[in-house]
DNA sequence: CTGAAAGCGCTTACAG
DNA sequence: CTGAAAGCGCTTACAG
């Protein structure tokens, strides 16, 4: 009886089928819990063998027969920002639960990153794409126009609807309009992006939609804005473009927490008092809020509630079906 | 003239091949950069083949072949936690420069998901790992036992020396004691987790030393712990354990940044001002103190200097060499 | 119940 | 300069 093992090599489907004196096909079936194809004998020793010897399927040579490698690709715009980082680790539970694993590809919001990515994902042969906060790019539309299967996150996909998962921004934006409001703020200001995306676009709108309907008119809604894309600069920019000196507004909508963070920052060194000065409120709802910025009113997003519903849409891609629109609820207090 | 494209199947070599009118192993060869292997007219009608039909190869055909995969997997504790996402981001980027991509797994600081992820890690034929903030799980002794390429970060391997890239802790612990001590300090706190790794334990260790070495003797050193492994609340719950009404020691080091978090929030309930009536060291030195935790001096340990030497060290692996311990640098202001 | 064979996409001696 | 062939580890009709 040979050691069924060659030295030096990994063990194999082949490994196993020769310590177990049967065909590659047995085992593989075993393996792939067609046991009741083989006889109870057969699949006891074959199952002996892959105890003893440790075997392990490798993915990669499954992968090129099936044609699926059960590996997806998230990209998103900065790992570093709480949302993302939320975002991600839902979503790599949720498929982990099903059997796949996510790759995670962190693109500072720069074009060349994203396509890079999505092309050395493509050579990875994932199966299937997660844009959290995606920009447009070259890549991307070629990857919408070959249907591949993605899913957005956040921001929706800019070449044509699809699946799509996050919150009603607009509604978001006037609820934060209705808490200044209920809390006596007639004079807000809102903190945005010059150059921002949809989503913070529309947060403004629905804010400046709502005021209106209150009462207040877009005159007298002091506008501060600063381009960039990393929002805790944004926000200190933006910021600083409050005249100093005078009195802020009493209220004011930053449009994502890190924003807010940068509003903060200028509020500190014009030695204004927060929220006593003025009452900031934001939309994204970080954990971190509660633990060192309590100064801060947050809507709450459920960005942990995010991972489900992505697979989901990714596994109706997947069985052919037609994905829509996942929005969540937000939460004010 | 055929089409040069089965309908339905991907652009592969056999299709460039058909479509160039040459074997499979001259496309191969001249995808592969051995364009000088070939007669000028033949690499650039391959050229333009490829060009015409989009042509990228698949790297699970590749893998298979040449067991190499290009892929390297990342484990970390806690991806919400902003010293993990910004060696993630920072490894991610280092890895990418050198054609390989990194798959990034959140453990939660769970043995069982360790395991599982180092597991489903193998199966994908990783080519290496990187452990930040490793625990100690069988199936971590299992990859150090077969001699598997690993990295550690932050905490060293539990089961023997080998690839390291993390600070001196003992030191930085001392470096906080410096601070305190130079700002008056006498009779300080220290907050860490009660079931620490032996990185809160070192922090602490050269902290009480350094004190000692001052003329503070341990005894007058306020130890205050408390068990978890998220640090936000251990913090929380360690300052909880202070006797209430009573004043704080007037300084303190909390041995994370979200220690410090933590402390904080206990201390707002308290109604004590910080730094005023205590004044909080930490380590790490996240860049969301400057924005929104002025109240806290935190020594910079430089997370996202750890991409390259991580890296490095696991080419050294690679190419057969001994990988020793990266130690960097800290600052403290 | 079981096995031989083809083939997924690629690389790599080897032969010409 | 170029190609035929073997083989990486797996799955899957197909035949017995």
């Amino acid at each position: 009886m040979k050691t069924g093992r060659k030295s030096g090599g990994a063990v194999s489907l082949a490994t196993i089928a020769e310590a177990a004196n049967v065909s590659i096909s047995t085992v593989s079936r075993i393996v792939n819990g067609q046991t009741h194809r083989a006889s109870a004998q057969t699949a006891e020793r074959v199952r002996q063998a892959i105890e003893e010897l440790g075997y392990q399927p490798n993915q990669i040579g499954r992968a090129l027969k099936q044609g699926k490698t059960r590996v997806v690709a998230m990209l998103t715009a900065n790992l570093n920002n709480p949302v993302m980082s939320t975002i991600a680790s839902a979503t790599e539970a949720a498929l982990r639960d099903i059997g796949y694993v996510m790759t995670l590809c962190d693109t500072h919001d720069r074009e060349d990153l994203q396509d890079e990515y999505l092309q050395a994902m493509r050579a990875q042969a994932v199966q299937g794409y997660i844009l959290v906060t995606n920009i447009r790019s070259p890549g991307l539309a070629e990857i919408v126009a070959r249907k591949e299967p993605v899913v957005f996150a956040c921001r929706r996909n800019p070449y044509k609807p699809g699946a799509f998962v996050g919150i009603d921004n607009l509604q978001a934006g006037a609820a934060a309009a209705d808490y200044l409001w209920s809390h006596g703020c007639r004079e807000p200001a809102v903190v945005f992006p010059a150059n921002g995306s949809a989503v913070t676009e529309e947060r403004v709108a629905g804010f400046c939609a709502r005021m209106s309907a209150l009462g207040v008119p877009a005159s007298r809604i002091t506008k501060a804005a600063a381009p960039g894309n990393f929002h805790l600069e944004v926000g200190y920019a933006a910021a600083r473009t409050l005249p100093d000196g005078a009195p802020w507004p009493k209220g004011m909508l930053c449009v994502s927490d890190q924003i807010a963070y940068g509003v903060y920052r200028c509020a500190r060194e014009r030695n204004l008092r927060i929220p006593e000065d003025c009452l900031i409120v934001s939309i994204d709802g970080s954990e971190l809020n509660s633990w060192i910025a309590p100064w801060l009113k947050s809507i709450q997003v459920p960005y942990r509630d995010f991972g489900l519903p992505i697979v989901e849409q990714l596994q109706t891609i997947w069985n052919g079906g037609e994905p829509g629109e996942v929005i969540l609820p937000f939460s004010v207090d």
